[in-house]
DNA sequence: CGGTCCATGTGATTGTGAACACGAGAACGC
DNA sequence: GCGTTCTCGTGTTCACAATCACATGGACCG
């Protein structure tokens, strides 16, 4: 059959990354009770202005009404569609530490459409403890998890050193998207959605302007 | 007497978020005993083009010698003083669950010129704890410690509900630098510079370009 | 049923960052 | 000391994102 959903114009990048955040707050608008919400409010919600938000949610298709405003519950299922929320993407996490358990003990992914399916490490002492339900497993057996496992999506919570390893391992597994909190650079070949969150470099990035703000601090002992 | 460090032209937005990972793969380089560097180089260890690095360099200065390349040395010393590194920004984690505790636990920060100075949680059972080295304090206490402890950037890992609350404490108590992991949004005054890391949003990125990429995958049971 | 109101949706404009191409200039060999 | 070679530094061009401004069209009232 024909695709059922018409391509419709491209988002830009920068869109997608304010979708998700449009979700989470009329989210909250639902568990309240609003049924209608204008651009205005949304805006301050997310914490943009009211214009980007029109324009952003212009790309999904015209789900507002003028002189009203959107329907909250019409334009969270749309929103959920285009996200691809209908559908769960299994993750993997690799890397059992501080950061990696964490992660696994959080619930907030399950939450949003991406149930931890599978934990993963090295390490022999790690290998077999249960953490929030599931057992750890070892990275030789990756193949066989990511396919049993419907894992779509695979977290790089391992120190430096083994982050591209981990990945290749992930790509050849079959994953074609990956998550790397290691503070390296990884590369993976094209066709693979890498992102990467690092901590550090976040703090950095506050101590710059923090820094150029106020640069005579340096000289206060 | 003058500014010693004349005002340089103002450095784009997204060039500062590149000069730390130039800085890491530096470091690296160092480490490895290597004296210089081209932009392509330094390019390919940071997962960007060459013509991308000069440019971020040049807003530093004229630090590359023409047809030879960067003195990682020198190159690395210029860029530390402008990121501010030489002045170290102590770092208070308030919210010590799952994340928090990961993050206290985690060494990188100190190493990059990120001390953690303090603990804070409202949970008694939380509260007087050692985490690596630092015992919890309470919220409360939030105003003095921050004054005595020279703190200059706040991160919040407390649930959602709190994080608001917790950021105008942090802004009353004089920080100038949040670091948010709640997912939702907060606001800061004029002033002061907010960061979030979500890492749920994270997911859902990814999410939207696999769904994207293979949305007939949606069909199959 | 016509008029008014009001927030959406979107073309136009402005601003910012990425990509490109090439001139500038330092090292090195002859 | 001259020419060659190599890589930086940067002006220019192109692409994309933010912002603006207003026409559009549905809702609602009388
Ligand atoms: N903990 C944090 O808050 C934090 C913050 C920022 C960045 N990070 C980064 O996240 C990564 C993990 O940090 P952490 O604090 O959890 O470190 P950690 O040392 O506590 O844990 C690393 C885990 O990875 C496992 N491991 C090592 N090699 C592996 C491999 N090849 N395959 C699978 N597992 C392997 C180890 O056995 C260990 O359990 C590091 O790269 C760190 O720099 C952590
Ligand atoms: N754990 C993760 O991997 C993860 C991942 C993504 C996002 N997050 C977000 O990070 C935040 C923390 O997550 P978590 O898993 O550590 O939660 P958690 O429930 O384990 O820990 C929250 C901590 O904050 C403390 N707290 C509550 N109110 C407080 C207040 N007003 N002041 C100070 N402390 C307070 C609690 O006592 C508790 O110790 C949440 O907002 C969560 O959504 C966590």
């Amino acid at each position: 059959m024909m695709s059922s959903v018409p391509p419709r114009r491209r988002i830009p990048e920068a869109t997608v990354a304010r979708l998700p955040v449009y979700q989470r707050s009329l989210t909250e608008l639902r568990e309240g009770g609003v049924a209608t919400v204008s651009s205005e409010q949304l805006a301050d919600l997310a914490g943009v202005n009211a214009a980007k938000v029109r324009k952003d949610l212009s790309y999904l298709g015209s789900y507002g009404t003028r002189g009203v405003g959107y329907e909250v519950e019409y334009l969270l299922f749309q929103m959920n569609r285009e996200l691809g929320l209908s559908q769960d993407l299994g993750v993997v996490i690799v890397g059992m530490g501080n950061l990696g358990q964490a992660l696994a003990n959080y619930g907030g992914f399950g939450e949003r459409g991406f149930p931890v399916g599978a934990l993963v490490d090295t390490d022999a002492t790690k290998v077999g403890n249960v953490v929030h339900g599931h057992t750890v497993q070892h990275l030789d057996d990756l193949e066989d998890i990511v396919g049993k496992g419907r894992i779509r999506i695979g977290i790089i919570a391992t120190p430096v050193e083994a982050a591209q390893n981990v990945a290749d391992l992930l790509v050849g597994a079959g994953v074609e998207s990956i998550l790397n909190f290691a503070p390296t650079t990884v590369h993976v070949p094209e066709g693979v959605t890498l992102r990467k969150v690092d901590l550090a470099l976040e703090l950095q990035i506050l101590g710059f302007y923090q820094h150029r703000d106020a640069p005579d601090a340096a000289v206060e002992a």
